[in-house]
RNA sequence: GCCCGGAUGGCGGAAUGGCAGACGCGGAGGACUCAAAAUCCUUUGCCUGAGAGGGCGUGUGGGUUCGAGUCCCACUCCGGGCACCA
């Protein structure tokens, strides 16, 4: 047997020699057409399990397939090293979160390194290194300044037992506190919020130009939530007040029978009648404690209806029909949307409907229901019972009654839109400080951006029954304030960690420049990022935030001349599955890579992680994947094998077949080319292996191969798996082109079209649809001469008995289809 | 309930409206070996047939087409997202 190699040693020399000649560097004024490729920043978790494995093994093959094809690729890499895991561990252990997350982070960027993947490590950047931390802040103060960020009551998660505000992702399965149990209820804060809603009209639209996968554009779409509808004023009964509601169905408004108001309804005590105010102030409470997830329960028992609603004794005015209509509270209207009141139509809306026939309100149909038809009904028909509106459908229906509402009802068309505002404090330590003063004089005081950054103390104790960790920490919070030099408090609370994988990607883009977040031309030059490779479970929220940032940095002046939108294309990879359950460190079900590293190393695994299935589908680790894992390996080998000459037999005269194998040479490189541009890698993947098997054939049996094709062969599919495999290729290329010669360096083939077109081709001959003889024909031929063809086959002689086909359909050189 | 995906051999999967099942795994048989491993070769959708061959076949039922895994309509099941957002 021919020598064979030890995937271990090339990979180790290899991996050394990336790293010492920053191959994989790139300067800021390099020439080349520009490929910002991105890899979701990562949250430290430790050594890599699969899904980083395959998540940075479709990045590392974007990085190299776009060198080589001559681009300047900035592969940069960092941590979202800030967040709840960190603070959580170190509590138990008695630690500090930054030892966790130090430990941490090297051991991801170890698993990165040995997987083979390049990044320009210059470049790092972690949410917690207070060189990053200044600009987080920085960016804060930015949007304080602009109004795009502001402090304002708002309910948080509180947890009664522990006496201490969660933030959202502590809040687990059915509204409970993670930490004791208890169930979670809501209380009236001061948070800081971003005010992302500014955009959302912007956000929705330009979901419409992005190369995302469908997925996750209707998510973002279902996420933001526009409607448009009416809001306008039905007057109260006895009160010079009127209670304010929107509707996206004003055609329905001679349906209405009642009115509901939100527990939080500003006007609610003032409007509930003496005799119900037990009842109405009962519910109130009940829903204030009641978790979110009871609260929002969609079990629509008659039973819980009936629990979550009151009437208040007060009534307002229909104007469509001037009678007046009860007014119930009820915690199926929410208070923050729309006008945290509604009319209520029970014959066209299912939730009215429910409620309607537990408290026993009147059901008035407005719209003709189809035959046979039970329940609610919000399809198109026809209005009836609706005096004007009699005879219209819908459509028209709907203007026709905000016309009606804007003269007689102070009505306006209105869009209002599900997303909320962020609310970006976290009663947490682990996080980037929030840069404010609160000074009784002065108020809010941002810090002065020469104090920046504010960076936790390290003595803070985490484990407190209380609010924020840093509010204990007293040299933390007593200062003076910037303004009047008076005694003053800093803000304790921490960022949403979203806030810092809102623009890292920029300082990436320019993570040199000094006294600034990063140079707005330097970072114009590299973004939009042009492939962001991540989770699909960062479809809403990441992705979403990110977006507003980057509007938000470009209309305050931060970031100019540059797209708005940051992520060009997105691809979103699938899950690992076993046993059907995600495979994750909290389940348990860790296939670690480090077994594979010595029996198919890097390179193996890597190519089975491409060739499994498409990249974006989830894949089953399940008792066969090991089998398929070594049939990648054991393809890395044939192919050493190959190159080495084991059973080659080779000759400098032409021969019978050379042309052929040429042709599926460069058939080759055009299959795996596509594949790489599609994102379909594992077909690009069967493809090289295609050639691996037929180039075998050619070298191995008859006559043997060509010298110089058996050479093309073997160089091209070195170059085409350079990507996929890159330490072998690595080193056979160097083999085989000698020393400091690097595949990676080369560029990427290009198929000769000449080769692409065959000579001859198998013409497939069917008989009213089925295939019945085949022919070789030359790929010229006219559809006249295959007709003759096919009609002389004795095959189609027989079937057609001398008959004269009723129709003949020639798609001359691949097909000819006789119908008799 | 609404929205988005998906369903192809024993398994992962491939296939611009034109030979369904590329490639790989697994299985069967063989070569090499004292033997095994490794490697190599042959074979492998199902039914039928000794064989040549024939028939069937891409979740179900219809449709469009000379021709449908692919397009259209209706449905079933599976996965995911959203869900009192008026």
């Amino acid at each position: 047997m021919a020598r064979d190699y030890d995937i271990v040693d090339i990979e180790k020399k290899w991996q050394e020699r990336w790293r010492e000649s920053g191959l994989y560097e790139v300067s800021n004024d390099d020439p080349r057409e520009r490929f910002y490729a991105l890899n979701m920043y990562p949250y430290p978790s430790g050594s890599a399990h699969q899904g980083h494995v395959r998540n940075y093994t479709f990045g590392d093959l974007v990085v190299r397939y776009q060198s080589m094809k001559g681009k300047a690729v900035l592969s940069p890499f960092g941590f979202d090293s800030f967040g709840l895991p960190a603070e959580n561990a170190a509590i138990k252990a008695g630690s500090h979160p930054r030892i966790f997350t130090d430990q941490r982070m090297a051991e991801l960027k170890e698993s990165v390194q040995r997987l083979g993947a390049v990044y320009d490590w210059r470049r790092e950047v972690f949410s917690h290194d207070p060189a990053y931390m200044r600009w987080s802040q920085e960016i804060f103060l930015t949007f304080l300044e602009n109004g795009l960020a502001y402090r304002a009551q708002a309910p948080v998660n509180w947890c009664p037992s522990c006496a201490t505000v969660l933030a959202n992702e502590q809040v687990v399965g059915d509204g409970v506190c993670d930490r004791c149990g208890t169930a979670v209820v809501k209380k009236d804060l001061e948070q800081w919020f971003f005010r992302i809603t500014k955009y959302a009209d912007e956000l929705l639209e330009s979901v419409d130009d992005l190369e995302w996968p469908e997925r996750v554009k209707t998510m973002q779409r279902n996420w933001i939530g526009r409607s448009e509808g009416v809001e306008f004023d039905l007057p109260f009964v006895g009160h010079d007040l009127a209670l304010r509601v929107f509707t996206t169905r004003p055609d329905t408004g001679f349906g209405v029978t009642y009115a509901v108001m939100a527990p939080e309804h500003p006007l609610l005590a003032t409007v509930t009648t003496d005799e119900h105010r037990a009842a109405v102030t009962d519910l109130v409470a009940r829903a204030r404690a009641a978790t979110d997830m009871e609260r929002t329960a969609s079990s629509d028992s008659g039973d819980n209806l009936s629990k979550r609603g009151a009437f208040t004794g007060a009534y307002v005015t229909n104007p469509f029909t001037n009678q007046p209509v009860p007014v119930y509270v009820a915690d199926y209207v929410l208070g923050s949307y729309g006008t945290g009141a509604i009319m209520a139509v029970p014959a066209e809306d299912e939730r009215d409907h429910a409620f309607a026939l537990v408290h026993g309100l009147p059901i008035i149909r407005t719209i003709e229901t189809p035959d046979g038809h039970e329940g609610p009904y919000n399809g198109d028909g026809v209005h009836i019972n609706s005096g004007f509106l009699d005879g219209l459908d819908v459509a028209e229906a709907k203007k026709k009654a905000a016309d009606f509402l804007a003269q007689s009802a102070n009505g306006i068309e209105k869009v209002n839109f599900r997303l909320r505002d962020w609310l970006v404090s976290r009663q947490r330590f682990w996080g980037c400080p929030i840069p404010v003063i609160y000074c009784a004089g002065c108020g809010i005081v941002p810090v002065p951006r020469e104090q920046l950054p504010i960076v936790a103390p390290d003595d803070v104790k985490m484990d407190q029954t209380g609010q924020s960790p840093l509010a204990t920490h007293e040299p933390f919070w007593r200062t003076t304030c910037p303004t009047c030099g008076g005694e003053a408090r800093r803000e304790t609370d921490t960022m949403d960690t979203f806030t810092d994988s809102s623009w890292y990607f920029l300082r990436f883009a320019d993570p040199f420049t000094e006294g600034k977040a990063f140079d707005p031309e330097v970072v114009a030059k590299w973004m939009p990022v042009d492939q962001y490779i991540g989770g699909i479970e960062h479809a809403i929220l990441h992705l979403l935030y990110a977006r507003f940032y980057m509007k938000a940095l470009i209309d305050t002046g931060l970031a100019t001349g540059i797209e708005r939108e940051p992520f060009r294309r997105l691809f979103t990879q699938g899950m690992i599955r076993m046993d059907g359950a995600k495979m994750s460190k909290s389940k348990g079900n860790l296939v670690t890579p480090g077994q594979y590293y010595a029996t198919v190393g890097a390179d193996g695994l890597r190519l089975f992680h491409l060739f499994v299935g498409p990249p974006a589908d989830d894949v089953d680790w399940t008792s066969q994947t090991d089998e398929v894992i070594d049939g990648c390996g054991r393809f890395l080998h044939r192919l050493y094998r190959l190159a080495h000459g084991e059973g080659v037999i080779l000759r400098e005269t032409e021969a019978e077949g050379d042309l052929a194998m040429r042709r599926q040479i460069h058939k080759t490189i055009a299959k795996v080319t596509d594949g790489l541009d599609r994102w379909t890698y594992n077909t690009s993947v069967a493809a090289l292996m295609e050639l691996l098997n037929a180039v075998s054939k050619y070298a191995r049996e008859g006559d043997g191969a060509r010298r110089d094709i058996f050479d093309e062969a073997i160089d091209t599919m070195l170059l085409l798996l350079a990507p996929m495999s890159p330490h072998l290729t690595s080193e056979m290329w160097e083999e085989r082109h000698g020393e400091g010669q690097f595949v990676h360096a080369q560029s990427w083939p290009v198929a000769d079209p000449e080769l692409l077109v065959d000579e001859d081709v198998v013409m497939v001959i069917q008989v009213a649809g089925k295939v019945r003889a085949r022919a070789t024909v030359a790929t010229t031929i006219s559809e006249d001469e295959a007709i003759a063809i096919a009609l002389a086959q004795p095959e189609v002689q027989a079937l057609l008995n001398g008959a004269t086909p009723s129709r003949v359909v020639a798609r001359a050189p691949k097909l000819v289809n006789i119908v008799p």
